[in-house]
DNA sequence: CCAAGTTACTTCGCGCCTAAAAATAAGCCT
DNA sequence: AGGCTTATTTTTAGGCGCGAAGTAACTTGG
């Protein structure tokens, strides 16, 4: 971490910050309580949480009798404070929701779409904002950003570029484009599996862990790696591409290109080709959900061994991530993921401890995700939530859009 | 990041760590350069740097003449301020060096160990502490602290506690063991491998990266990974097992019990293990180092295939860490790993690149490592310098040790 | 040799900040 | 009603970084 020079603006920031994170993850608290629980001196604390009540941010919320002396009077984030948007890219579909700063949700719009192309995707997702803002009559100048989860890698610039193979998306401006599109708020665009493991962190399975590992088995296989508290991005934010790590050098060919990826043994996908290859069939599922279903739900013993051996790939994949990332939480989420784990979590973890070193494996828990199919679309919401108590809500920092 | 309260003495000291550490690392420079290059103001920069002139941390280093101005004078870190100590325990011996504040080796003492018992182990490292202050004079008092790099996982609590699996260490109290032989200075027990990606990213190849993966391939195969210029330690410090992620399910027993772990291709000691049943010897070598160059430059084509598969193996599990950390540069060492990699290295990033995304892989430089072979004891040597830099040398903490 | 010019560093006053102490508010209990 | 207890606000004190206004230490050009 490279530190820098701070001034005694930057002090008043990072308390306005610290304050206002703890209101809004751990709910309503008196300010006697805040004070014990930041380390900040009751004094500070008040004349803090004065002004961020001044400003708005704050509501008083009810208080607490107390066994005889004057009782404390409990603070919380304002939910009418501002709103927040996430959008869901899927290759299916798109899905905005929006929600008010205690992240309550007020409205849903799905839109499915075919052909995932980029203008068009854009322009839904612009169409997709003016729609729920005019469903609950929420002004477009309270909302405080835009979070947007897409399949691919996100490249954070000046503008988000995205980079998504699958659906043929090479060095796609989306933030720009959506902006041209119409919409004003700030925009925070960032990889699907990253939102949902921001999701599961604050609301689901993740809650509480500082580190932890989001493994998300879906069509394909991705994982949201959490460290100290948060997403680990890399050098240019391409981080936590489990799915093509190498599992079975030399083995089976990926949709990549490369031979023996994880991907190529434990995704959706991967099951169902495995199990076709093992029927001799050839017709490719319409419906890859019901056909996992199926698959997982049948007592043949060819899908069973398919199956079984797909956990036993995923056991293994899994105790990568523990033996490199040593985290105190694995959450296994994903439709996929959550479909095989409802059956075979057992197994799962036992396929991890098999393969991975004792003392990494002894300190991490493995559960299943909480969150649900809006996972994506609540964790986009969030990330403007975060740069917002990140920020302290600083009154003084020039603001892009006026709220 | 779990951000907290912070005081008005937080921000002295971190702008004093933040002048510190520029002072440490960019060499001498006057106080207008350190002005423009942390941000701070002239008038803070000067009156910081005064602070330090004061305490004795900093001196000034001669001047840079004008054209037509008043000279700037450089300062730098008085390398005579402290001392610190470097220990690398290895499974041969154990190596003690002693630095100044400018990382100046002043003297050095190896001590041969064949069977590696932690109270012998605790005795060797106190006789050692003890020889290369007597050698060159400089009193107890003025050490900053004493770095131990280990072979195993370290589990930082109030006292490290070092488990190795492979020379038969359970939770072994290594700090208690070594501040009751009778070392006195702060302790900072760390696993060897990051003490000696600290080295590389200090003095050797990762100089300037934020994002780095130091690869260590010895008899065994290890890494530190490096995000946002932090060495990853997870959640109890374990992060990084490296060598027992698994690359080829169901493939050779590793020593650690599991199948198909990368250290059981890509070591040494696994390249000679698969040269020696290529050819149906059962000898073990006695000399892993000379062994393996033999390998190295053997021309039997059997030698040669073994070395390629290795180079492949290696390359996959680079590619792993590329697509799961994203960095902006890979080091490759390790005696084993320089040694391959002065061949091979271009056949090893031609293999990393075949198992790598395109996209995480083209933000990626692969260099050979640079530091000596003392580089775990110099990396060890370097924490409690970042400790010192870290903390701004705060003259108000409480400090243990009487400097 | 001296004055003017230039650049590096210091000093001082201001506006902020948090902490500790003191004062006040708002209940309970008898 | 009066004492007691606890929460919050006000007051006061000690720090901090910054900007402006000096002061120091050279070079240059006559």
């Amino acid at each position: 971490m490279v530190r820098t020079r701070a001034t005694v603006r930057d002090l008043r920031k990072q308390n306005r910050s610290v304050l206002l994170t703890a209101l809004f993850l751990d709910g309503p608290l008196s300010r006697q309580q805040l004070s014990a629980s930041t380390g900040l001196s009751a004094a500070t604390a008040s004349t803090i949480t004065g002004e961020l009540l001044d400003e708005g941010l704050l509501v008083e919320a009810g208080s607490v009798e107390s066994d005889g002396g004057r009782p404390r009077v409990l603070l919380r984030v304002n939910p009418a404070f501002g709103h927040v948007i996430g959008v869901d890219v899927g290759e299916t579909g798109i899905k905005v929701e929006l929600f008010d700063l205690a992240m309550t949700r007020l409205s849903t719009v799905d839109q499915p779409l075919g052909f995932v192309e980029p203008v068009a995707v854009s322009e839904l997702i612009a169409a997709g904002v003016g729609e729920v803002l005019t469903a609950t009559g929420v002004a477009a100048s309270s909302v405080l950003g835009v979070g947007v989860g897409v399949p691919g890698t996100v490249e954070r610039g000046t503008s988000a570029v995205v980079h998504a193979q699958t659906i043929g998306w090479d060095a796609v401006p989306l933030e720009k484009m959506i902006r041209e599109a119409g919409v004003e708020p700030p925009l925070f665009v960032e990889n699907g599996a990253k939102t949902q493991g921001q999701a599961e962190m604050w609301f689901g399975a993740g809650r509480g862990a500082g580190h932890a590992v989001i493994v998300l088995v879906g069509s394909g296989v991705g994982v949201a790696v959490v460290t100290d508290g948060v997403v680990h991005r890399g050098a240019t934010s391409n981080a936590g591409e489990w799915g093509h790590t190498t599992i079975v050098y030399g083995g089976r060919r990926c949709r990549c290109g490369v031979r023996g990826c994880l991907e190529a043994y434990a995704g959706a996908e991967a099951m169902l080709a495995r199990y076709r290859e093992a029927l001799r069939r050839n017709d490719p599922e319409a419906d890859q959900q019901s056909a996992l279903e199926a698959l997982l739900s049948s007592r043949s013993a060819v899908a069973r061994r398919v199956v079984d051996e797909s956990v036993g790939y995923l056991g293994a994949g899994i105790a990568n991530l523990v033996n490199l990332f040593n985290p105190e939480r694995v959450v296994l989420g994903g439709w996929a993921g959550l479909a095989l784990g409802a059956r075979k979590l057992d197994e799962i973890v036992a396929a991890t401890a098999d393969h991975a070193l004792r003392h990494p494996y002894g300190q991490v828990r493995i559960e299943l995700g909480r969150t649900g199919p809006d996972a994506v679309a609540v964790g986009a919401a969030t990330l403007p939530v975060a740069a917002l108590l990140d920020s302290g809500a600083d009154p003084r920092s020039a603001r892009v859009s006026g709220f």
